[in-house]
RNA sequence: CGGGAGAUGUCAGAGCGGUUGAAUGUGCCGGUCUUGAAAACCGGUGAGGGUAACACCUCCGGGGGUUCGAAUCCCCCUCUCCCGGCCA
């Protein structure tokens, strides 16, 4: 949630940020004045209150001194229906904010290129060089299917499209990637934790799936829960409503979860192989910063998925995200696109985010400054969405005879 | 799923329906004492909003209700613990 102070304060500063993201002024503009009014209308309710705690504070008084308190009831009755009429009023400038409050995405930071969509993205380096062929190579499906690896029909059949089961060498190599993450993660300062795949509205509200995007999740019928899309979700919402000691920062986190995903509005996108399912594995970084170090631990999430991928040697490249193209709560991200010689192109594998204040705001994660509480800063970050990884090792590693050779980092988790 | 108990500040734990936002202990911070520390003693210490700072408002799991007034009474929900059933 963006703070309304800021809005209220610097309005034409934070309007021209926002702009940035493709949000409509009016919808500032309606923002702020919905602020100032409830802070007005909120003054009124609270004199009306005080008036009634004064008042009510007289009744011991009056029976001690034997008079009657009828007028005084009397009073207090007309005080109490001013402050239920109030208080309607200031209800509803609630619902209404808190939905427009909801719904605006977080502020880029000011080095987010200007941009629409993926198009716009700047590349920030390129790591390790395509190999070369001398062969046509092939694509993920191609080499699954002959080898045996990818069963995308039977993966429909027990659910429905964009679902695949993962076989023979395919199934051993997804585990062991899993395995090599957590241990790498683990080796650069992460600790790691295993933690529910269901969550409820508070936790998707946390870190902003909900209210705005509930047509991508799956939800649990008749109860008021939700497969998680990315493990960010449960690993940030740990820390939800608690105020943490100056000491216990920052914490670093990592962890293993499938990922569920409706994947609404990318019909007809990937929709051939595995880079796009309903559901997915993924070793997931979260961390959670005083805001003076989120910077420095942004880069280290991105050195750490970045060097994951050169010590599996695959080629990739960073690429900072534009306006157009941010996550709704990232102030800043940094994809890592990794080689996919089958197709030729460079698809991301990771996205590592600094989401600044915005998820502390709405899911209440604070710490402790002296005697002040302090909105922390939360960050996330794919390291790695295994499936992709496993298909960018499918597609590197290919031999002419359709074989796979397996990066040695991994041998000895096979 | 059935039976019982409970949900209060960092934690533990009080709280006849009325100056109780909350006793007491503990933890933490500051001070006195000490070569230093411990002990002892003194002071401070919940959250959110609001303010230049006060004032003031809201919050005792969540939501309703009774009452002039509710942490305290009533109803619903959620969660936790104990007992039983079921089960990886």
């Amino acid at each position: 949630m963006l703070d309304l102070k800021l809005l209220q304060n610097s309005f034409d500063e934070v309007a021209k940020k926002l702009r940035k993201k493709g949000v409509k002024e009016e919808i500032l503009a309606e923002l702020k004045r919905l602020f100032v009014v409830l802070k007005e209308q909120r003054a009124k309710l609270e004199n009306l209150q005080a008036q009634k705690n004064e008042k009510s504070k007289l009744f011991p008084l009056y029976k001690k001194e034997g008079k009657d308190v009828a007028s005084l009831k009397d009073e207090l009755d007309k005080i109490k229906e001013r402050i239920g009429f109030e208080q309607k009023i200031v209800d509803e400038l609630e619902d209404e904010l808190a939905i427009y409050a909801l719904n605006i995405p977080n502020i880029p930071d000011d080095e987010v290129p200007v941009g629409n969509d993926e198009e716009d993205n700047v590349e920030i380096k390129k790591v390790l060089t395509p190999r070369e062929f001398d062969f046509k190579p092939k694509e993920h499906w191609e080499l699954a299917e002959n080898l045996d690896w990818i069963d995308f029909k039977r993966g429909v059949k027990l659910a429905k499209s964009r679902f695949s089961v993962l076989k023979n060498g395919a199934a051993k190599l997804e585990r062991a990637l899993i395995n090599y993450m957590l241990d790498f993660n683990t080796k650069r300062g992460f600790k790691e934790v295993c933690v529910p795949y269901i969550v409820n509205k508070e936790s998707m509200k946390g870190t902003g799936q909900l209210p705005k995007f509930e047509e991508d999740l799956f939800k649990i019928e008749d109860e008021e829960l939700y497969l998680i899309p990315t493990a960010e979700v449960p690993l940030t919402n740990l820390y939800r409503d608690e105020i943490l000691k100056d000491d216990e920062l920052p914490i670093l986190m990592t962890g293993y979860t499938a990922c569920f995903r409706k994947e609404a509005g990318s019909a007809g996108r990937d929709t051939r192989g595995m880079i796009r399912q309903h559901q997915f594995d993924k070793v997931e970084l979260v961390s959670i910063t005083k805001p003076e170090h989120s910077d420095e631990v942004f880069d280290k999430m991105v050195e750490c998925a970045s060097d994951l991928l050169t010590t599996l040697g695959l080629p990739h490249r960073l690429v900072m995200l534009c306006g157009g193209d941010l996550g709704f709560g990232a102030a800043k991200t940094i994809d890592l696109e990794v080689w996919l010689p089958g197709q030729g192109k460079y698809r991301e594998i990771s996205s590592v985010s600094n989401t600044r204040d915005f998820q502390a705001r709405r899911a209440k994660i604070r710490y402790k400054e002296g005697k002040k509480n302090r909105l922390v800063h939360t960050l996330n970050g794919s390291s790695l969405a295994v499936g992709r990884t496993l298909i960018a090792i499918m597609e590197n590693y290919q031999q002419k005879d359709g074989t796979i050779t397996i990066p040695e980092v991994l041998k000895e988790y096979l």
